[in-house]
DNA sequence: CGCCCTGTTGGGGA
DNA sequence: ATCCCCAACAGGGC
């Protein structure tokens, strides 16, 4: 059993990664290890270990191995965690390849390397890394009304920026966010301290919806099948506004406008959703 | 062919 | 708190 390195946080960085390494003849370009771990760090944290659990928390996924180390990832908008046998060709964009046991390899596949990648020692170290960055499950129980409401109280924040901050609800996207707006008639750039209270159980029911649309019947995300032919599209005819500018909304006919809320492209029924007196831009 | 814009995200700086 | 930019690419419009 290796011995453990003595720092508690070793930040594996999965873009880019692994400099001047080749990965079946797949050449991986400007890698490197970020600081303070070295490679070896990684691979004394990671090698002889069992997997034990993998769980989701917002939009991270946490490896879990024996003696407490945690492999956090974040596939970001366009990484991906592939599954491949020993024999088979890792596909391009291929970042770290982690070698199991059994000869097969679990794949970080990234095009645009925003994809992170962190190696966690202890569950306190765990707990401390989601403390900061991570609000609320909204499918839990604790994703009540009351909560809600608290956490809005007071903010003049656009409503759409308080669902993209993972600090208060985690795991809601940019697509997951105008649907739930939509489906609770609420405008995007709306201020969510001034929600009426039947306003902010609508919007905590329109998160839930929302994030169900992307939940297929086996429980599994609809993200698993990402790289597969036509799920995309499939996907996305889930979602009622979303880059539907022009098309006409569903429930009144009124065509589809698209906006700029927290810096991210937004869609509304202008009629549905209205817009807030003070406009801002 | 080149330039410009956009983007399933999050972090840092002004 | 809030806006803006950036990371590193692909893809589409012009």
């Amino acid at each position: 059993m290796p011995e453990l390195p003595e720092v508690e946080t070793i930040r594996l960085q999965l873009a880019p990664a692994l400099e001047g390494r080749r990965i079946d003849g797949v050449e991986v370009r400007d890698a490197r290890w970020s600081e303070p771990a070295p490679p070896e760090a990684i691979d004394d944290a990671l090698r002889g270990r069992l997997i034990e659990q993998v769980a989701r928390r917002g939009k991270y996924l946490i490896v879990s191995l024996g003696d407490d180390v945690h492999l956090v990832m974040h596939l970001r908008m366009t990484g991906n965690l592939l599954l491949i046998e020993g024999a088979e060709h890792p596909p391009l964009h291929t970042r770290v390849a982690v070698q199991l046991d059994d000869g097969r390899r679990l794949l970080f596949v990234d095009v645009r390397r925003f994809g992170t990648g962190d190696v966690l020692l202890g569950s306190d170290a765990l707990a401390e890394y989601f403390e900061s960055r991570l609000g609320v499950e909204p499918l839990s129980a604790d994703f009540t009304s009351e909560a809600l409401r608290a956490m809005a109280r007071g903010r003049k924040q656009p409503v759409k920026a308080f669902l993209l901050n993972q600090e208060r609800i985690a795991g809601v996207g940019n697509i997951y966010a105008d649907e739930a707006l939509f489906r609770a008639r609420i405008h995007p750039l709306r201020s969510v301290g001034t929600l009426k209270r039947d306003q902010i159980e609508a919007l905590r029911a329109g998160v839930v919806e929302s994030l169900e649309l992307g939940i297929d019947s086996k429980g599994a995300s609809i993200d698993d099948y990402r790289h597969l032919d036509g799920a995309r599209g499939s996907f996305q005819d889930r979602f009622l506004v979303h880059t539907r500018a022009g098309e006409p909304c569903p429930r009144c006919g009124t065509p589809i406008e698209k906006l700029r809320a927290a810096g991210r492209g937004t869609y509304v029924c202008p009629n549905c959703q209205r817009r807030p007196r003070v406009r801002r831009r």
